[in-house]
DNA sequence: CGATGAATTATACGAATGTATATTTGACCG
DNA sequence: CGGTCAAATATACATTCGTATAATTCATCG
């Protein structure tokens, strides 16, 4: 009788690279960077620990493909569903998707906090950082100076940026306590007070959202 | 010739203690938690590795200890210099102060970063974390109440933590974006823009800091 | 000044990690 | 239906990690 071996189909590497990228970052989200090793992540993925290096040269460049794949997803959550008839609805419509799952999410801070020191060190991760930011920065500064126009509001480059900046931290600032203290919140609170907020920093009514 | 062994001066345990704690917050702030071993702990220390498990009980008692004396200088840094003549001006100061080096700061963000997973795990680390974050919250909550007092202004409760919450939430954005890309920002500009946008939250002028 | 003992160094050990290599197996094709 | 080859498994290897233990050395005290 041989020695039994497991059983296996055989898959397009295209998705194996997947499903060892959605492995990593359930890891990496759930039971931290000094868990996330390459046999974890295999059994996770179901898969024997030869594939990580079978389909990426090293478990670096997998992490550095997760990375890749997780901001692509938050950047897409944020510019979900920001039509709206006016600029300032698509602005409050903005702020709402920036404040909700997935984007607020304990697993998303989880990530980040994960993934800061790797983006520190790697110059390609830090550019990938980078440019996502700054296209979301960019992103609200544009709206925020629409908005403005709409309504006849004049402001200079200067005062745009400092808003931009402002309401950007408010941003962040809510992504980052709902993400570490989900329970603090109640529903729909973090949304309310990210709008309420962004209105009163730029003393712009934001109206309320829409229904689709 | 016998071996040579190292030299050494004996030390009270309180001082190696300190000396390793630092080590290990330096360590885990620059090169990162994965970087932070025992060896390279002791190294960075200028002691022999044996002398964290002399020291303390298990590497993970160092690293609490060291999260511990980490959260106890933070807070020691927003609370320094709060006093002033008027509750709006302690409120102005307390807001300078929490976005002021060393809180604001690459290296306060990349720690808060390497110790967000082991303060999910570990019950002790996050009693520590969540005792700091409500009393941070608290005080500035207090500070509001007290400036909205001052100038004879009503606010409910529930309205009281809203505005807690976004001031809170601004604070802690443009301290995250500060530590971040420290370079995106003038000298001065996080302080101005966290005390404009504090004041535009909550509708009340805040008094440019007194020179003390 | 010699004994005492804790502080310190040095070394060793088992476990775990990333990587490398050898072997097997499933699916497609003529 | 047998041959072919990449996909997949299994195993081995060198290194590094946290921990454990043994061997020294500095400083204090009678």
């Amino acid at each position: 009788m041989p020695p039994q071996r497991r059983k296996f189909t055989r898959e397009e590497p295209e998705s194996r690279r997947a499903d060892l990228i959605a492995a990593t970052l359930d890891l990496m989200a759930e039971a931290g960077p000094a868990e996330t090793t390459v046999r974890a992540i295999a059994e996770a993925a179901g898969l024997s620990q030869g594939m990580i290096r079978h389909h990426f040269s090293s478990k670096e460049d997998l992490i550095n493909a997760a990375y890749r794949a997780h901001m692509a997803s938050q950047l897409e959550g944020s510019e979900r569903a920001v039509a709206g008839t006016t600029a300032r609805a698509r602005l409050a419509r903005f702020v709402t998707a920036s404040l909700t799952p997935p984007v607020v999410d304990p697993r998303a801070l989880s990530l980040w906090a994960a993934f800061l020191h790797m983006v520190r060190r790697d110059p390609a991760m830090r550019a990938t950082h980078e440019e996502n930011y700054l296209a979301y920065r960019d992103r609200l500064e544009a709206l925020i100076a629409a908005a403005f126009a709409e309504t006849g509001r004049k402001a200079g480059k200067a005062e745009l940026r400092r808003l931009a900046i402002a309401c950007n931290a408010v941003i962040d600032g809510l992504w980052l306590e709902g993400g570490a203290l989900p329970d603090a919140f109640g529903p729909g609170e973090i949304e309310t007070i990210g709008r309420a907020s962004v209105a009163a920093l730029l003393d712009l009514p934001l109206a309320d959202e829409e229904t689709p």
